[in-house]
DNA sequence: CTGTTAGCGCCTTCAG
DNA sequence: CTGAAGGCGCTAACAG
């Protein structure tokens, strides 16, 4: 039924070391014979078992990476990059989705393990005494991709995302705003909630302004919970002229709130976030809001990953990439 | 280095087989030696080896799904719905992104293959001579999921792509409108291309209207296309008073197109498309399309698929799921 | 209920 | 440059 390499070897009338040297380009073999074993494996229509490699070497040249939430556009992007440096180190990669739940986060994560991929590249929420558990009996270089560990001591890489989000609300209180509200995401989330809320924080106090709890929300990152908190905030008596959204889908929603309401972004109010995905060009006005570089990300913590796959030495284990402010439509000055 | 099934055999005194019969949750062990095996096996962090599984049962409990497009929302509810079957069926899934390339999609299929995965869930554009080629060399089942082969060969799950096509533009000329255009994927691609624009052919004719190909325009899915296409349409002088996108995204860049030419939507021209993703409601106005049940086309698929493993004799191989029109805000009637 | 014994398909020394 | 032989870690009969 299935064809081995042991057929294909007698079919070339050659030992199957020798198939298994030309499969592998292994160089110590002369051209005609490479040939004649082409043409068997031609003939028979050989696919190599890789589950049997696997086993033989100890090496299944594929690393695993696990994205939180597959309909968030975001990680797609870090995957492209993440799927670009894989490729060129001739890496196969498998996606596994943990549907933004840690249980199954840590399922997947063992699955991986299991099947014993070379590396894994994890993108999630919080990194938690479970995940390290579960990473510190892998026997395999891990890295944190969009996402960072408490202590630091798991490679990373990411942007800073308090500095982030403080530059982002510095932006609007550059451009006037005093009242400045905030559509955050969970704190229990280290980068995308806890870190940008606190960036939040830092800003006001910088810039002398007061922190009122009554213009911060937790949304879920969601459309619909950016359109619920800003529905709050718009029927406040002391409406905030500005609102910081953690994510640009919260971000739109509370534009499309706003307008909903009969005000306009950013006349009104504006609007700003941290994220940069694509959709951030795909409302009007176009959304202004702190890029972080998506695709780097993926790329870097690939080539990080490569580098701890081959023993080679890195020099810093934790990278933090640049972000920068990205200017469109949504955000405006203070005049009245 | 790495704990094995020998070493936890040695731990708790039994032999290999028991250990594996408890791994493999076979009722037949003694309570007692159960609990013996599962002691040693936390004691040394066993962790089952799915490779050398792989190979001795010849079976990885792994389903290989190809996503074209990793960064298409569609293709992110319907692996949901894969795979939350996938899970209740205990069947792994690992996704690859075949990035909307022929060659690559064929290169994750084989890749997918030698990982001897159960099967394979294919999404993607158009099948060729070469899929089937590939397919035709698998020993395991496929079945395609949201596309359809021209022959109906292959198992698959799909909408009826004419038709959604025929129903949207049929809402169009329902209320009046007679010169509808029409933002059509590549003719290359039988579903979301070829037969989506036949549907609307099709519904032109039973209406009795010309079909006028200054007013179809070809887009390649994305936003921006969207709006170039749009833009054509807008500065004709016999301007179309509705148009027809093939998908969400094109939809909705024709919508921000019409409205920074500072026309209105649904006032001056209507909107309609096929897909209704999440996007659909996150556009002002709101969009209007034909919902293709993108949960159920993976949900389905991989339900068909698990019959395949199981070789469960199935009655229909091709399963078309109904779609249905869901109204919002971005059609409106002709009034002049 | 439990142990023994063959492999699964391939890689990898080690000889030649 | 090529062949022979011994596993990789686990499952699957087959005995007992």
């Amino acid at each position: 039924m299935t064809v081995t390499i042991y057929d294909v070897a007698r079919e070339a009338g050659v030992s199957m070391a020798t198939v298994s040297r030309v499969v592998n380009n292994n160089p110590n073999v002369k051209p005609a014979t490479r040939k004649k074993v082409y043409e068997a494996i031609e003939r028979l229509g050989y696919r190599p078992n890789a589950v049997a490699r696997g086993l033989a070497s100890k090496k299944t040249t594929t690393v695993g990476v696990v994205i939180p939430d597959i309909s968030n556009s975001i990680f797609a992007e870090v995957a492209r990059g993440i799927e670009d440096i894989a490729n060129m180190y001739h890496y196969n990669i498998i996606l596994c989705n943990a549907d933004k739940k840690k249980e199954k986060e840590i399922r997947v994560i063992n699955t991986l393990l299991e099947k014993q991929v070379d590396g894994l590249l994890f993108m999630g929420g919080a990194v938690t005494e479970e995940h390290e558990q579960a990473f510190r009996t892998a026997n395999v270089p891990i890295v944190l991709c969009a996402t960072t560990d408490e202590k630091g001591q798991i490679p990373s890489v990411d942007i800073d995302h308090e500095a982030a989000a403080y530059d982002a609300v510095g932006k609007l209180i550059s451009n006037g705003h005093t009242r400045i509200a905030m559509i955050s995401g969970t704190l229990q989330d280290p980068a995308n909630g806890y870190a940008r809320f606190q960036g939040y924080k830092r800003a006001l106090q910088d810039a002398g302004l007061p922190y009122d709890d009554e213009i911060v929300r937790v949304g879920n990152y969601r459309y619909e919970s950016g359109v619920e908190a800003m529905k709050y905030f718009v029927e406040l008596a002391d409406r905030p002229t500005a609102v910081f959204a953690a994510t640009d889908e919260m971000a739109i929603g509370a534009i499309h709130c706003i307008q909903d309401s009969g005000l306009h972004v950013p006349e009104d109010i504006s609007v700003i976030s941290v994220d940069n995905s694509r959709m951030a060009s795909m409302v009007r006005p176009q959304l202004t809001a702190v890029a972080q570089p998506m695709y780097d990300i993926g790329a870097v913590s690939m080539r990080l990953l490569t580098k701890l796959m081959k023993k080679e030495n890195v020099e810093r284990g934790t990278v933090v990439l640049p972000h920068e402010i990205v200017e469109r439509q949504s955000v405006g000055g203070i005049s009245k």
